[in-house]
DNA sequence: ACCTGAACACCGTTCAAGT
DNA sequence: ACCTGAACACCGTTCAAGT
């Protein structure tokens, strides 16, 4: 019964891959290789040829499971968000307190875009389809979820609209800027840093000069711990606020 | 001593332009057309080639006065923000506190953003050259301004680089949010909506769909401002709590 | 001094053809 | 059923050549 008996045909190249009929591709390992490849050398780089190229295939036969080039990337922004899926501390609703459930699906975002961050600007700045897929969070499952969960916890539906739009806004900026200073977009091709752009002089700009090293500290950690609490204690005002 | 006389060489097509040599075509004009294109048509279809047409130049002209494709919308990124030395709103240091100052500041970048939805995005999503230049405020003379006017008003120099991040990461999910619900990125192409995307279902999304309305209304403006009150507010505490 | 023709090495995408 | 070769209409960019 055993389907693996050995190969009748004598290919003796050591590490040879499967007879020759390969895996068949399908969308998924196209939208994982598209991810893989953004994160490792930049969207700049990533070509329908290359990305076939890396998967054993010409470019042609990603059009069997992909209309195009656009609609790949809405894919992997679709796909990236989808992460946060696999993630056990975010939650589908308030288990306790609205605070806690707004709490972890905020850091369960930040930990996507962290895990991506040449591919975040995507998810960050690709057109909404409709004015309720609001950036970073573009996905029907994850708004459905967050309105839900607040009503639930006796938001009334005015406060739970504007409580998503503050907490959108207040994830896109913190999270956009942190990626991209950890080097996003790694830009139109692996440039090598031959040195040729020289240090910006700060001559005429004394103050920069002057705060040039806390300006270079890293503490978005911290900076997004405390912006979330405020945001949230906003919406705790909100919340009572609405229900005068 | 008119040079103005009639042309000697008798053209009689009406309307006709300059006898043949054209004004010779500049770094400026060129970024000028990059801007016009991007915010009439979407950045997707900025080539070079189409960008040469619309001056009535080969593609290969271009190269004289601008190193490449990517170096010119790093010029644009840089021209748009320099809108702001034409806005008399925006003032370079502080005279009615800072406060004030940052209201104006503020208010500048967001008529910027909102003159040119779709070329935004560039703005605010452009790899940063320094962490002192962060998005949107892509320019050292702000970032200069901003911090000489913050420690002029009596802010400690970590309490007015922090108020620096919270002002960009503020104004970054505010105008990226606003500016790609008017409409941004213009997609692949000037899609004609035959109106083949039918609209999502909604059917298993019961909040979504009860508070699609309230979603889709633009309260932007009135966000924005009570977005930037509560910011100036935190701002104030982070003056007073350093220098304690 | 300023612009261009021709060329190179790429793109995304289509489609008839191969296995 | 799945993949590809060849082709089309584009790209960005270089460089020798034109005026």
């Amino acid at each position: 019964m055993a389907d693996e008996t050995i190969d009748a045909d004598a290919d003796v190249v050591a590490g040879d891959e499967a007879p020759s009929a390969r895996v068949p591709l399908d969308r998924e390992r196209i939208i994982k290789a598209a991810i893989e490849h953004i994160d490792k050398a930049g969207l700049a780089t990533l070509t329908m040829r290359r990305l076939g190229a890396s998967l054993g295939v010409e470019a042609m036969s990603l059009y069997r499971y992909v209309p195009g080039r656009e609609d790949l990337l809405d894919a992997v922004v679709d796909h990236i968000i989808n992460e946060m899926y696999n993630d056990d501390d975010v939650i589908d609703s308030p288990q306790d307190g609205w605070q806690d459930f707004l709490q972890r699906l905020a850091h369960g975002v930040r930990r996507v875009a962290l895990a991506h961050p040449p591919a975040f600007p995507l998810v960050a700045s690709r057109p909404p389809e409709a004015p309720w897929l609001r950036p970073p969070l573009r996905n029907l499952h994850w708004v459905e979820s967050f309105l839900a969960g607040l009503v639930d916890e006796g938001f009334s539906n005015d406060a739970a609209v504007a409580a998503y739009r503050g907490f959108t806004s207040f994830l896109l900026g913190h999270l956009l800027l942190e990626v991209s200073t950890h080097g996003a977009d790694v830009g139109p091709l692996d440039v090598i840093d031959d040195g040729s752009k020289e240090p910006i002089s700060l001559g005429r700009y004394p103050h920069v000069s002057e705060m040039k090293g806390a300006l270079s500290e890293d503490h978005a950690a911290a900076e997004f711990e405390e912006s979330l609490e405020n945001l949230l204690d906003r919406l705790a005002l909100l919340k009572v606020e609405d229900s005068r």
